[in-house]
DNA sequence: GTCTATACCACGATAGAC
DNA sequence: GTCTATCGTGGTATAGAC
């Protein structure tokens, strides 16, 4: 090649990349220990060994490094989720069956076992945290790199579960999300409270132990006070 | 009165209990909202009408305020946990059953239903939020407000789950706890995902649903992989 | 395009006046 | 018991070097 050279990234000062993997492990472990606002630029840049405004250029402020710590785990992780819903929905085509504790295990699945990925054991504890910890607007932010495979989540398990209301599995999912984020974040508090051994960093024993207890907990009927109707969806008039 | 005047609260210059009281509805509510490093200092002592430097004398600074808050409202609530787990033990005498439905009662109803104590909304939130929220620091803090009679709610649970290993137990808490906090916390999440309008505000529709949910998970039987034994006391080999 | 140096205002905490 | 002044540090923004 001549003078001009048409390869953008041949010669940068430091590898751009590299500046921005450094962050973004740096970032994911302190949030993941400190919280959002526990954690200052200064300490994330410091660790990282990367000068402060260079983390502003590519993040474009504390904000958006937090959306790309979350980005990073939580795209694909939502493709194994579509994946799985996916063999769900084919295995009823087949069977015409739909069984809850495999829809269950198509959701949970990918969250629990994501600390398995190299380095994402702290974006583990930090994802159970973020669905409560942060302000309004930072969650917001976090659940939209969710929602779309959520709500197919949410419809599938409403369709394996004919038996439930709309009320039903209101209260349904908050157990199901209640016992997905707390595995997550794993805060010490029950090693602590039963003075015991067991790690909720253990995957598979997470996902023994965890599915089938909250596969009896769908298995329940429904308890809608069915004054009127108040049942699930179609004709969900007042 | 003369110049040295010996009754120390007769006329002071502002009524220090409406001080405290004034900075801890505040802090309650702004901690709710934004979580403890997500307000300042300032802006709960301007919404309280209060000088900065007067919370510091009342509490210590930040985190001596943010505990004040946790025990203006877990004190009581201890109480009537300790009270209804007492009640537990009573008919456990009387009847020689020990009901896991009426434990999970004792534990989970204080907590679910202080959200109808006058102005105590936003602590519910708060409370369930700051089971992950803050630094490990933060967090050891509030947990020891509520360490004795949570070990003894995980005694008694046992004793009314004798087919469970302690593996099983550590589990099937991180459900129970997982759920409690989720619908504490109230994230807002599920009503986005199911487009539907219940509230987890309503502490007698939560405990309607989520007590005989929870309860059908402890039902579900050992899911241990007993090898050697891994069983719980005594010696109730495999 | 990538990064360094630096300045800005708000924060938590404290000392000492009233 | 309450307030003012002040200090070190936080997130953010910009100017300009490479």
């Amino acid at each position: 090649m001549q003078s001009s050279d048409p390869i953008p990234s041949a010669a940068p000062t430091h590898d751009p990349a590299e500046t921005r993997s450094r962050l973004l492990d740096a970032a994911e472990q302190l949030f993941a220990e400190h919280g959002f606002n526990g954690v200052s630029m200064r300490t994330i840049t410091g660790t990282a060994g990367v000068n402060l405004a260079a983390a502003h250029y590519h993040f474009q402020g504390k904000e958006g490094l937090y959306r790309a710590v979350f980005e990073r785990r939580v795209v694909p992780m939502n493709e194994e989720r579509a994946r799985l819903l996916q063999a769900c929905l084919d295995e009823e085509a087949r069977t015409g069956q739909l069984d809850p504790s495999a829809v269950l295990d198509a959701f949970i699945g990918p969250a629990i076992r994501i600390s398995a990925a190299p380095g994402a054991d702290n974006f583990r504890r930090l994802s159970g945290r973020a669905s409560a910890d942060p302000s309004p607007e930072a969650r917001r932010t976090i659940y939209e790199l969710y929602d779309t495979v959520a709500a197919r989540f949410v419809d599938i398990l409403a369709r394996a579960c004919p038996h439930l209301a709309q009320e039903d599995l209101f209260w349904r999912l908050a157990c199901i999300y209640g016992a997905m984020m707390y595995v997550r974040a794993d805060s010490g508090r029950l090693q602590q409270l039963l003075g015991s051994e067991y790690s909720m960093a253990d995957s598979s024993a997470a996902m023994h132990h965890i599915i089938p207890v909250l596969a009896a907990g769908l298995a329940v009927p429904s308890l809608a006070k069915s004054r009127g109707k108040g049942k699930r969806r179609s004709s969900r008039g007042s």
